[in-house]
DNA sequence: TTAATTTATGCATCATCGTGCATGAAAGCA
DNA sequence: TGCTTTCATGCACGATGATGCATAAATTAA
């Protein structure tokens, strides 16, 4: 396995392995939205914000864009929703099997 | 978003964010393995080896099973290679993406 | 020009993570 | 019973990451 491709992998994921992160993703789902409304809707300290913001977009999953001194981003990959609703069926799935296991060993 | 999901969510993603156990994901996709087998291939200390199964393992992407002294660790999930080449995907857009900026700056 | 607003960044701090060495624990063999 | 092999874990260390505060930079309004 390319040695490359495994960092950049590795950097994709763990820059998604963030609750803040994917919340940011979340909330940006529907929508553009500047930092100075994303700020109070996190309940994070704005330079918080910003700096997840800046990782999200280096990683290309978000765009940007300035008006005037807002800044407002948006979700630049819909696909990264299909990669967070397939980690969910595969962590249904882990849930299911540990559940079977604890109940066989009854 | 439920804070719960996005706990889960974002764990399952930090595990898959380093490149040493996208590696060992990678190694074991085409079956079963000991450790022992696993560790002189990876080039890393034992120790290292032995904690990354198990971050794996208790994510819930490895099964395991003991078999005298040694323990073989194999692929729970099979959709995790789903999510790698979804990432990849991802990545591939996005360098795209970012490429095309850099020549329209021109 | 001065003041106010919005966003990014420098800095210090604390927590978390990956690693290497040594050792413990479990199983098999002499 | 000892000895060896295999794997997991305790410990210490260095690196990385998240956070909060203060402040710089940029833009707009007064």
């Amino acid at each position: 396995m390319d040695p490359k491709k495994l960092e950049l992998e590795s950097k994709l994921f763990a820059v998604l392995g963030q609750p803040t992160r994917l919340k940011l993703l979340y909330m940006l789902r529907d929508g553009e939205k500047c930092v100075c409304e994303i700020t109070p809707a996190m309940k994070e300290d704005q330079s918080v914000v910003s700096r997840h913001l800046i990782k999200l977009r280096d990683m290309g999953l978000l765009e940007w864009r300035k008006e005037g001194v807002s800044v407002y981003y948006w979700i630049a990959e819909q696909r990264v929703f299909r990669l967070l609703e397939l980690a969910d069926d595969i962590l249904r799935e882990a849930a299911l099997k540990q559940a079977r296991e604890v109940a066989g060993a009854l």
